[in-house]
DNA sequence: CAAGAGATCATCT
DNA sequence: GATGATCTCTTGA
């Protein structure tokens, strides 16, 4: 037998569930902790491929500085906008998409941006230590590589269709959640050094910014 | 290890 | 016409 991987602990679980509306109705920061340790799927013409959230930020409303919606209801926010449960895809700096979840009432703009996945499976596969790391879903530009997902999914229904996101029963505890500024936002003033991010602490699969000062405070904890 | 540049385009002014 | 919720590669100490 193989030792117990990561992986066997997320595969491991109870019935998987598809989470409810009302999931993502409640104030997006209490949304963002909550996304750790469920698992997002989406069932693609050439199979099944899924992920562990390990790493998300809140965008709280149109107060907050760093949110897209702050800029105003525009074509491309309107999905914000609407119905929380929702998914909100753009593209990043001409190449990249980020995925994000749309929280809150309707007419209230917020969602949650997904960072960083723990890769659970692609098209059967469930080992990926051996894949290159421009394959791995850690970071929100990667993550979006490797669940197929563009900006042809934004407005997506994450509660009916083939992508959602379950809970396989992994329970992150308070202590192993660590929470940072938002990476990538200096432009939005005071908002920028409130702890909006969350991430599963010393998990391998959270993303590598480059900013030190969006860093883990603590250098011991990965003693390396 | 840190810092800088380039890729590349939808969206908004 | 400018910008950006990114990522990889290159350079240099």
């Amino acid at each position: 037998m193989r030792p117990a991987t990561a992986y066997a602990q997320v595969s491991a679980t109870a019935k998987p569930l598809r989470l409810p509306r009302d999931f993502y109705d409640r104030p997006t920061g209490m949304v963002a902790r909550a996304l750790l340790g469920k698992c997002l799927v989406h069932e693609t013409a050439g199979g099944r491929v899924a992920g562990m959230v390990v790493e998300t930020e809140a965008y709280v409303g149109p107060h907050d500085l760093a949110c897209h919606a702050s800029k105003g209801r525009t074509r491309r926010t309107e999905v914000m906008f609407g119905r929380p449960g929702h998914l909100y895809v753009y593209l990043i700096y001409g190449m990249y998409h980020c995925l994000n979840i749309v929280t809150e009432r309707e007419g209230h703009p917020s969602a949650v941006l997904i960072r960083a996945l723990q890769p659970v499976e692609r098209r059967g596969q469930h080992d990926f230590t051996a894949d290159a790391r421009q394959l791995w879903p850690n970071g929100p530009g990667k993550l979006c590589r490797f669940l197929e997902i563009d900006r042809t999914h934004n407005g997506f229904d994450l509660t009916s269709g083939r992508i959602w996101l379950e809970d396989r029963g992994v329970k992150v505890a308070a202590r192993q959640v660590v929470r940072t500024p938002r990476i990538g936002i200096e432009y939005a003033g005071e908002w920028k050094r409130k702890l909006l991010r969350y991430y599963v602490k010393e998990n391998q699969w959270i993303s590598k910014p480059r900013l030190s000062s969006a860093r883990a405070p603590k250098p011991s904890d990965g003693r390396s």
